[in-house]
Parts: C-alpha cells; sequence; structure tokens
DNA sequence: GGTATCCACTTGCATTTTGCAAGTTCTTTG
DNA sequence: CAAAGAACTTGCAAAATGCAAGTGGATACC
C-alpha cells in the first residue's frame, strides 16, 4: 500500500505508524506474530482481548498490503494459511519493546514477566537478540 | 484512570498502550507536546493532520486522567490552558525515537529530518538527551 | 465415496466512534 | 463596554466496530 497525498494526512513519521497501527487490533497480531508463536487465524482468534474474526480478517490484509506480514499455505495442512513477519515487521521489534518497558513501568497490574522487565532495563540489545532468536526458531522455512 | 478488569482487556503490556494510544489522534498530541514545543489547544489545533475541537477535547481529558498530561491556566493569560508531559509522558520518548526511527527507514516519503534520523541510527542515547534538553527549554517553570 | 469437522474467512445488522459545522462561555484587550 | 481570542460543547451524518450466523474449501474418518 502506498503512502500518498490522497489517503495520506501527512508525511509526519509519528503519523506514517499510526495510519499504520492506529486501532485497537493490528498491534496485538504483531505482539502475537513477535513473541508467542503464532501465525494461524485460529491462533489469533485466542488471545485474550477476543478479536472477532472480520476485524482479524481486515487487519491481516491491511497488514499484508503494508508488506508487514507475509502469508503462505502451510505445506503440511492445504487448508490452513501461514502467516510471518516480513523484514519490515521484524524491524518493529524496538517499538515493541520500549512499549513492554514504558508498561512495564507505569502499569501496576502489567503481566509482563519481571525478569523480562529486568532484563530489558538492564540491556536492550541482548533482550532484542534473544526475541530474534526465539522468532528464527518456531518459523517454519 | 484505573485498569481494571471491567475497562481492559487484557494486562498484556503491549495491550495497556493500545488501551491509551490506540486510535489515529493520541499520539499526535504526544508529539507535538514533546518535539514540536506546542502546548495550547490552538497549537494542537495547527497541526498538519488537522485534528476536530471535540476529539482534541476529548483526547485531552484522557491523557489527564492517565496522568501522561497535566493542564494549568497560563499565569500571563488567564484564558489560555497549558498543557505538559507528566514524567510518564517524558518516559515515552523511547517509544517515540524508534517509531521515529522505523518510519524513517520504511516510508519513502517521511519528512524526518535526515540528520536527525542519523543521530538517531548512530546514538540513540544522545538523541534522547537532546530532544529532552529542548523540551525542558521549552517547558515553562 | 460420503459425511463430519476444521479452518479461514464473509455477511448482515445493531452499536459506537469519528468527523464536521455551528454554537457557547469565559477572559482579555482596546 | 464592545470586540476578539481561546477553549471547549452540541448536534447530526458517516464510518468503523462488535457480535452472531453463515459459507466454502481442505482434511479426516468410516
Amino acid at each position: 500500500m502506498e503512502h500518498t497525498s490522497e489517503n495520506c494526512r501527512s508525511n509526519c513519521p509519528i503519523n506514517y505508524v499510526l495510519e499504520i497501527f492506529g486501532d485497537k487490533w493490528t498491534l496485538l497480531i504483531i505482539r502475537d506474530l513477535m513473541f508467542k508463536g503464532k501465525n494461524t487465524f485460529g491462533d489469533f482468534l485466542k488471545s485474550d482481548e477476543k478479536i472477532a474474526t472480520n476485524m482479524l480478517a481486515v487487519r491481516l490484509k491491511r497488514l499484508e498490503e503494508f508488506e508487514i506480514v507475509r502469508k503462505k499455505v502451510d505445506p503440511n495442512n492445504g487448508s490452513r494459511q501461514i502467516y510471518t513477519l516480513t523484514q519490515k515487521g521484524i524491524d518493529l521489534l524496538p517499538i515493541m519493546l520500549e512499549i513492554t518497558a514504558w508498561s512495564g513501568k507505569h502499569d501496576t497490574e502489567t503481566n509482563a514477566p519481571a525478569p523480562f522487565l529486568k532484563l530489558l532495563d538492564a540491556d536492550r540489545k541482548t533482550a532484542e537478540a534473544k526475541v530474534l532468536a526465539q522468532l528464527a526458531d518456531n518459523t517454519p522455512r
């Protein structure tokens, strides 16, 4: 999806991510792909926040259009689609980690694991590498 | 504003920020406060994205409720309110910088200044300090 | 090979949120 | 004391969201 004067409000970098992620659902899909090892429509549906099927379908389509997510038929099961992050999607990791750190600091009820928050605070780069390694692990080749 | 089981979908850290910033406008106000030296209702209205007055009023109220923004009557002009970031708001800076870097990399049309993107890429901490210094400068005491 | 089941959507419709235009109130300024 | 500036508020149409039910293409089971 292109980002032209007809369909965008400005070329501000903050606005650019708002035009993609400025809703209550899209970023949850990224979270599930990035941290939870989820990669099918059914997986995303099972998350705590209970996205509806129509919302999920529209959001996945948009993420494909922006080339943040790619889908392929599961070679082991032709009725199953497998979603994966593109490099552009993987590049969101630092944003996701900063968000996690901020919520970890300011939300008293956060369920972010304390050891991970500690690692984040101590050494952002190691935390990043850890998530990337885990991502590579459960990504089907 | 509290974050209880009645008004929140989960205690996931990503979800926590979505419940506050999961719309197309709220983060633009933070941007204006953080990077553009804006601090009044009228200032925010003038931004490129053209937020409507009712949206802006509701968003500012919410940001106050979450203690991300504070308002005070301008001592030099009693009909003017001055909005400032709380510490919780200032703590959003790393998120904002990662967003800027991501958009700078992936949006070919971005208007983020190239020298700043370069600095961000080379040295996140210095970039952060620069913005903080500039913020302290134009914050009325 | 026919039936049931799983999975990924699609559709229809009620509810909520957004967007726009036009006030209103309060305060300062001349 | 009248006019103008600033910060909202209100009303209403249009769009987005949320929920429930339905569809269509694999695969699995007998």
